[in-house]
DNA sequence: TCAATATTACAAGAACTATTGAAATATTGT
DNA sequence: ACAATATTTCAATAGTTCTTGTAATATTGA
């Protein structure tokens, strides 16, 4: 993942509106939600969600598909993982069983998150 | 985990040099590393760095130590964890199976993440 | 105590973001 | 074609953030 993709998704979510949204479509899931459905839930003005919707499918954060003069909204769960991957690349320089005072299956878990890079990087 | 932290979280890593710096961070795991030495691996002012290592501070991103005349920084994984749990509760609103088209063991990790909450939600 | 180094605090300007309201676009059903 | 509905676009304002430079603070070692 490029740094430029991962500081989009992070601002994406930097905005409680945004977050707000995005909770409720990762609650629903695949299915997802019409705009207006979400506006409506969230008790918000629809042209600001549209603001905000725009600017998290830009980003990537959404998906977006017309059904007839809707417009059907779903979390995109793939990019986020993709994105916690990045963030935690070569987590602790290979020694994930350095990472501070958590239990060991909490952290860097090679069952849900890529691998971890075995190369420690000093400076 | 409450809104406004989350919301400051990924607001702190919405910025590519906070971005760049965290990441940093977190390959350095527990050893973490100094503000002059992050500057200088960054190739960044340093009251640019400090001006940014303050915010993720304050927003629970990293901690800090003092060693002598040093600050040394950590990244904060177990907030971290938190914050994707917090992004992830009710994920697909407890049916991760239906996590779009990714590979099960990707999507709603069981082992990885805080349980899943089994109770559906429809607006 | 004094000089040197590490880091932070402050101030100013440009640039960006959020919210709101009104208008425009597109689809549906008659 | 027409009216109704869903959603988006546009424009304006207020507020916030980023960067840079300069000054201040704190620790170390002589």
């Amino acid at each position: 993942m490029e740094k430029q993709t991962a500081t989009k998704l992070f601002e994406s979510l930097s905005s409680g509106v945004r977050l707000d949204i995005y909770r409720l479509l990762v609650k629903c899931g695949r299915g997802g939600m019409v705009a207006g459905q979400i506006a409506a839930t969230l008790d918000l003005p629809p042209n600001n969600v549209s603001f905000h919707l725009k600017g998290m499918t830009h980003a990537g954060l959404v998906t977006v598909e017309q059904e007839g003069r809707f417009q059907r909204y779903r979390a995109n769960l793939p990019q986020m993982l993709e994105l916690i991957a990045y963030l935690t690349e070569e987590c602790c320089a290979g020694h994930p069983e350095q990472c501070l005072t958590l239990p060991a299956e909490s952290c860097c878990p090679e069952a849900a998150l890529p691998p971890i890079s075995t190369t420690p990087s000093e400076s």
